[in-house]
RNA sequence: GGGUCCGUAGCUCAGCAAGGUUAGAGCGGUGGCCUCUUAAGCCAUUGGCCGAGGGUUCGAAUCCCUCCGGACCCGCCA
């Protein structure tokens, strides 16, 4: 190739590197798109909103957050690109309660198919309802998160009739939903039945009523209490025949249509969701062009995240992830990185996930505050954007002290009792770490120490000890009964070390093996001072012991 | 039956949206750095036909198609 078409070459590369879109990310790209697409819609761009339903039959998991961040991620794109956004986080509180949520008593089974807005605060009087207690935890997520959203409640957009015009427009439709949920999707039932649940006036369930007939004139829907199979059992009907206008907010619509028409009534143009409810969404676009006409909102797919199981997560909310449990020992931006680093791959939400998350996020600070840098421009303002769009746009205007989660962890691991922050504080000092100041530092104390009160026992591994090992750990048990300080007990391995004709370096793996499970630890002297020279000797003997057996 | 995601170093993964030098990180392995451990550290080194095959392109880990392997979702309800 010539060198004027290798020039020519390099120009194209570099002028298609130069385009960066907004922040540079992800979301940026998705609000770009969206907006083009309204503008080619030729809707208005005054106000662009998006949507996430918050489910509140349950404890809200880490997924449950990530769909109201992304959304609320592509809200914030948007006003990067200099119009207005704002997220509406609906809460789908007039769901019936379909199972009793793990960690709670089996005695809520009597309120499976009601509203669980209409059930008992299960905590005590703190809430109104089950629902608003549940709606509450994952607002709380949220405020913690740092994004803004306009909250709105299920049951009450229904009896405040906002979906009112929609829902009469469907009752009006009800044999071509049928055959659009039949074609799309090969479920048959609602070309028998309305795609609207009534509430029973006899016994006030949901899930329980088959509604068979509207009448236009009325507005009003004729229902029977006959049952209906939830999670694989059956609940049984009251048998209660009756009828409910569908304007009193009485009952709501099936999920299959409802999206529809809260996308038509709320004028939402975008809606990330999970790939569990992508044949509920398919279903509700076609409706919502083609019953309600309006062009339903821009839409992407994202993963679920995985749990990994094994470990058990949380004492207080049944085996459920929350984001409060990531905040006892991960940050708020550190949970938004692990929502939005990736959009759609599958993510694992686990405790494990929070150590390298928390240093990744101090990485990206660093491309920040442009104290490393990045080769690659674009690379450079995708990293930065990622750090922003973790702070919701509203970075701090210094970096905080960034010390290894790891070696938060095993600081806090060694801390006496009671005074644990001003030994790590004195530590991290010593090191050098705190020079520019110590910015959250308080806050990764507070996390590092909640991270070693509840999985501080590390797993470790059995020692095995040859004979010239034992004999050396029997003389350091020796030695340490005599030692009664510090430098004593340093030396003490040392000594026995030498004794048996070791290497100081060797006997010193194979006691931090026995100690903290690791080959390396916390100078040896402090170490016993700090957590008991008795407590030390038992643990050495017990290995002695052990492999004394075999 | 319908759909999605993943497959990159021994392990865990990043990079893939908007293709562009020699594909990165952490952990691990190996070697070195203290004759009393701030070594909880540092230095060096080891490592990859980017699952396979085709296509598009000047150029593919990245885009498209097919296949193989793994995981998941839907097919009640929400």
């Amino acid at each position: 190739m010539g060198e004027a078409e290798e020039s020519e070459m390099s120009n194209i590369r570099r002028s298609s590197k130069l385009k960066i879109i907004g922040r540079g990310t992800w979301y940026d790209k998705a609000a770009a798109e969206l907006i083009e697409r309204e503008r080619h819609l030729g809707r208005s761009l005054d106000l662009i909103r998006t949507e996430s339903g918050l489910g509140a039959s349950g404890f809200p998991h880490i997924g449950s957050l990530g769909d109201a961040l992304r959304n609320y991620a592509v809200a914030m794109g948007v006003k990067v690109q200099g119009y207005n956004s704002e997220l509406i986080a609906f809460s789908d509180d007039k769901d019936g309660l379909r199972k009793v949520p793990a960690g709670l008593p089996p005695e809520m089974e009597k309120w499976l198919g009601y509203p669980v807005s209409s059930i008992p605060d299960p905590f005590g009087d703190c809430h109104d309802s089950f629902g608003a207690h549940m709606t509450s935890l994952l607002l709380e997520a949220l405020d913690i998160s740092g994004a803004e959203y306009n909250f709105k409640s299920g049951s009450k957009i229904y009896k405040e009739g906002i979906l009112n015009d929609e829902i009469v427009t469907m009752m009006e439709n009800t044999d071509k939903i049928g055959e659009i949920i039949k074609e799309e999707i090969g479920q048959e039932k609602y070309t028998e039945t309305l795609p609207y649940f009534a509430v029973c006036e006899n016994c006030d369930r949901i899930y329980t009523t088959n509604t068979y007939r509207y009448i236009p004139d009325e507005h009003r829907v004729l229902y029977k209490c006959e049952g209906m199979e939830v999670k694989g059992r059956w609940l049984k009907g009251c048998g209660h025949k009756g009828e409910v206008d569908v304007l009193a907010g009485k009952g709501k619509l099936s999920w299959k249509v409802e999206f529809a028409a809260r996308w038509k009534a709320l004028d939402i143009r975008f809606e990330a969701y999970g790939k569990d409810i992508a044949d509920s969404v398919r279903v509700n676009d076609r409706i919502c062009r083609e019953i309600l006409d309006f062009e339903p909102p821009m839409h992407v797919q994202y993963e679920m995240f995985l749990d990994r199981g094994g470990r058990k997560i949380s004492k207080s909310a049944g085996n459920v992830f929350t984001p409060q449990v990531w905040y006892r020992y991960g940050s708020p931006q550190s949970l938004n990185l692990l929502i939005f680093k990736r959009f759609v791959g599958t993510k694992s939400g686990s405790v494990e996930e929070i150590p390298p998350h928390m240093d990744e996020l101090d990485l990206l600070e660093d491309i920040f505050f442009g104290k490393r840098k990045v080769a690659d421009e674009m690379e450079q303002a995708k990293l930065t954007g990622l750090y922003e769009y973790c702070w919701m746009h509203k970075p701090p205007e210094t970096s905080s002290v960034h010390v290894p989660y790891n070696l938060m962890v095993n600081l806090a691991k060694v801390a006496p009792e009671r005074s644990e922050a001003d030994f790590i504080r004195e530590k991290l000092e010593t090191y050098g770490i705190l020079r520019d100041g110590d910015q959250g530092l308080e806050q990764r104390i507070t996390l590092a120490l909640n991270w070693v009160e509840d999985y501080g026992e590390v797993e470790k591994r059995k020692v095995e000890l040859t004979q010239d090992m034992a004999k050396a750990v029997n003389r350091l048990i020796k030695l340490l009964k005599e030692a009664d300080d510090e430098d004593d007990y340093q030396g003490s391995v040392f000594e026995a070390a030498r004794a048996e004709g070791l290497s100081p370096r060797a006997l010193f793996h194979i006691v931090y093996q026995i100690l903290i499970g690791q080959k390396q630890g916390p100078r040896f002297g402090p170490y016993v001072a700090a957590i008991g020279k008795n407590n030390v000797i038992k643990e050495l003997e017990k290995t002695l012991e052990t492999s004394k057996l075999k």
